[in-house]
DNA sequence: CTAGATCTATATCGACCGCTACAGTAATGG
DNA sequence: CCATTACTGTAGCGGTCGATATAGATCTAG
């Protein structure tokens, strides 16, 4: 609820001392190499640089950051993803591209390994079972939103008659997520994207027409 | 420590009064629910029918437990791998039934979804990094064994000259990880066996000769 | 039967969990 | 200036964590 408008129109009150979207940058770091239940509000604060009263004040409770921190960190996964998906001439070479992308980014040495949604997924206890249900939905928004572009290549024409859509793009999600945890076990950025190659060889092919 | 020869030699004191494999199964169907972080000793002694002075006597601790535990369960898992790759006529064949097998383990309703060794990968705690490398290394083994596998068959002439079998054999532990996640995301054995099926035609064809 | 060992169950231990009450401080609008 | 507001850091809430001290019960060895 920032002001919007040209006015300063400041909150009243003592203004924040600490930048909130860096703070929540850092949660996501934390969040991202450890997970939501394994990640302490003590290590989030010491990360942030904050104390637990301005985090709770800031975002909530612990949950509604971690929401919050998801919510960032897949806005720009999806910009990236989109773009291929809109840029790449057919559906094959966009998940080829996707693929080769995410070689390269879960294993970067820039930033924690693997995926933040695939971190929470597993080791948790039933007490996080509502966070849980909003990650598999994103999971599932993600297979859903592959599946459409590969529908888009069918329509053109790209795959055989009678293509199975939703195996083809529930299979590149399975690699994907396979990948996160290889990527996790220290595999590099080659070795990622010889996988991601290897994957690409069981696209349909067109049946020879003679 | 138990007696190997003829005479009893019974140990001295009370006998423990609880099954100790019983109980260790159990502890297995909870790890394998929640991982081993998100595994309270409560939830432990609960499921175990014993109380923790009990479980910590018989196992040492929470640490022990779990790997003893993830040792029992891989001895059975491998004991079924190690059939298919030995009764496959061809190193395709073998992976493909272990694919197959999975699709049908991995969401079956008689014991938790997913896979023990991959349950407890994520959201995890530095303090857990022991067993992290301890599981990190009974995957690196499974790859091995895959791969061990498909050299076999490299070595019969099945695959074409010069086939990256190290990036084949990480390709499906990668379908196979990946699989591991689609279950835990409500995935059917019938879906997973698509995407078993989807992935088995990435292998390598052999070049036509003419 | 006694001595010794190890089981059982209860009742904690200190440490940390997520979270917040409190007091002091600093910035606002009027 | 004052009154209001919401920040800051400290200190601590009830609860649970993994792990144990203790005491009584129950077995074997001699």
């Amino acid at each position: 609820m920032k002001r919007a408008n040209g006015k300063p129109a400041m909150p009243r009150g003592r203004p924040r001392e600490f930048d909130r979207e860096a703070a929540l940058e850092r949660a996501i770091d934390v969040f991202w190499r450890h997970g939501y239940e394994a990640t302490s509000v003590s290590d989030l604060t010491a990360a942030m640089g904050i104390n637990p009263p301005s985090l709770y004040a800031a975002f909530g409770d612990k949950e509604k950051l971690f929401l919050e921190a998801v919510e960032r960190y897949q806005q720009q996964r999806r910009r990236s993803v989109t773009k291929v998906f809109d840029e790449a001439p057919t559906a094959k070479e966009a998940v080829h591209r996707v693929l080769q992308d995410a070689a390269r980014e879960l294993a970067c040495s820039s930033h924690p390994r693997g995926c933040l949604l695939v971190m929470s997924d597993t080791n948790c206890s039933d007490a996080s079972a509502h966070v849980q249900s909003d990650l598999a939905q994103r999971r599932a928004a993600m297979k859903a939103s592959l599946k459409a572009r590969i529908d888009r290549g069918a329509a053109a024409g790209e795959l055989p008659r009678g293509t199975d859509t939703a195996t083809l793009a529930e299979f590149y999600s399975t690699v994907f997520q396979g990948m996160v945890m290889q990527a996790r076990d220290g595999a590099t950025p080659k070795r990622l994207r010889a996988t991601a190659d290897a994957a690409m060889r069981a696209w349909p092919r067109a049946v020879k027409r003679s």
